[in-house]
DNA sequence: GCCAACGTTGGC
DNA sequence: GCCAACGTTGGC
């Protein structure tokens, strides 16, 4: 079963937030790369919540995959900060899906300790000017994260 | 708030 | 198809 790793703000969902919801629709993807991850995921996989662009970034918990994806009514949206004024309803290029929390970490595992970690090197996540929101995890990158909780 | 790095846009 | 200009991301 796939690993992956989704950044969110979280201002705007973060892992307690999940939490207290249960379940939430994750939108707003606008970059390809991303969005061809998030159609290849599958029902029930995994992946660590990320949090970015705040005072402490870094790994936060855990979520699950809840379902498959669907056009993002974000991009359909003109009050959303994510609408695509190029999207329509019969041609909207950007997907969503809905995810489960499953588990918060006690405290968030610091992107410096992930740097750290020499078995992570090839982890999109600490490489070098990648912006990358949305990225696959492999079983062994997976384990080492778990492991440094 | 700064700025490095990357992605996107659009003129040619 | 090239590439300069611009916009965005996201850590610090």
């Amino acid at each position: 079963m796939p690993y992956w790793l989704m950044k969110s703000e979280p201002d705007e969902l973060s892992i307690h937030h999940l939490q207290k919801l249960g379940r939430a629709r994750w939108d707003g993807v606008r970059n390809y790369q991303a969005r061809n991850f998030l159609r290849s995921m599958q029902e029930s996989d995994l992946f660590f919540f990320y949090h970015s662009s705040c005072p402490e970034p870094g790994i936060a918990g855990i979520a699950r995959i809840a379902g498959p994806t669907y056009p993002d009514p974000t991009a359909l949206d003109p009050q959303s900060p994510y609408h695509d004024p190029k999207a329509n309803a019969e041609k909207n290029p950007w997907s969503a899906l809905d995810v489960e929390f499953v588990e918060a970490f006690e405290q968030v595992l610091p992107l410096a300790r992930l740097r750290d970690n020499p078995a992570l090197v090839g982890l999109s996540l600490v490489q070098r000017g990648s912006r990358l929101s949305v990225m696959p995890v492999s079983e062994a990158q997976w384990q080492a994260i778990l492991a440094m909780r």
